[in-house]
DNA sequence: GTAGACATGTAACCAGTTACATGATTTC
DNA sequence: GAAATCATGTAACTGGTTACATGTCTAC
């Protein structure tokens, strides 16, 4: 999961460890705080399967990223290179900065694609869909209506919970469950949205 | 983090592995899905550390719970010790029917008071609001306020990642990310009802 | 000269997971 | 007698965590 999280940000530009944690902590929900403990043997264990490689701190001309035309990134792109090889202008002990490869690539996309069965779920999709530009539209169309019908599941088991024990319930649970419930429909109709959406573009593209 | 859970569930009343993991499935949110290989070690443990014990699965008298006058959970008591003795009429294997102790009782408090460093955050809290009852007026009221500071803060960060990238950010990071802050921003209002609550009651008991 | 940001890494630990092993009882 | 459900448990693994160790450079 965080190898994934970690591919996604090089795919768009080579960080160094450091940079890597702000952009994780600050960018994708999914993980609000990484610790260093765990980031940089994720990116160790990337480095041995040869997913990243440590890159000369080259001037790396702004990075030509075909996909999103995102002119963006680019402050950032200059602050994690900044004035050329290792031991920057600004800034500590030298830095190693990462790239990714094609292994990298190749393993990304299968991360992606994954039906990754274990973990938080929830976590999961939210970090998946933060990349789900990279997908492409048959499967983001998949992922989205697999969530939905995940979240309607889990809707109808909270209501039947609630229904089967509603008196014996204390204030408490009660209302932990019913915002609970809530919160769920919410993000049903926003999937809703989102799907409406792709559907809407693709029907655009192919006429 | 599961034995909070599982002190709270054998505080209402005795009951077995099996049936305590259903319990955590279909009540505690926090729990969509323990396993089996997490649980019976975490009861051992619990067991071990002489805060849980085995139980003869006697007549047990409808178990006197003074706290919440929850009426509810007789038909599963019946069913948790069906037919006196292990080895009941209906069902496989001898269970092993546990109790909570008083040091359970004790560790229970503990637990629940914890100002819980480590691990999810939202799990943590919404496992612990659904034992809220079980504490003090204060330390729940306490509980909530930490809560909601802790949101509001996650709300101004997630408007500023929000606010500093929204040209470069795709289509979907951006749906993802406000997507939150609106859940948030409702976590928040419906903390806000929660502590009004708190607050008018306790007016209403010592005027 | 010291506080604080920048920067990387290791080691011990923790709380859960899956997969496996075992076995009784009921229902078809 | 096969399958489903009830019931308990172990072993190997996973994906993170905290705490610690180390070091550089900048600004006050």
């Amino acid at each position: 999961m965080l190898e994934l999280a970690i591919l996604g940000l090089l795919k768009e530009q080579e960080l160094h460890g450091y940079e890597l944690k702000k952009r994780l902590t600050e960018t994708l929900g999914a993980f609000s705080s990484v610790s260093f403990g765990s980031l940089y043997p994720a990116l160790s264990r990337l480095e041995a399967a040869g997913a990243v490689k440590a890159v000369e701190a080259n001037p790396t001309p702004p990075p030509t990223m075909p996909m999103t035309g995102s002119l963006g990134g680019e402050a950032a792109a200059w602050r994690a290179r900044a004035a050329g090889g290792r031991r920057a202008g600004s800034g500590g002990r030298a830095r190693k900065v990462y790239g990714i490869t094609d292994r990298g690539e190749q393993l990304f996309e299968e991360l992606l694609a994954t039906e990754s069965a274990s973990g938080d779920d929830d976590r999961n999709f939210n970090l998946k869909l933060a990349f789900a530009r990279y997908l492409p539209a048959e499967a983001r169309l998949g992922m989205l209506e697999r969530r939905r019908a995940h979240l309607v599941e889990r809707l109808a088991q909270a209501r039947g919970a609630i229904r089967a024990r509603r008196e014996r319930l204390d204030e408490y649970s009660r209302s932990l469950m019913e915002h609970g419930t809530e919160a769920t429909e919410r993000d049903i109709s926003w999937l809703d949205r989102l799907i409406a959406n792709e559907r809407s573009e693709r029907k655009g593209l192919n006429p």
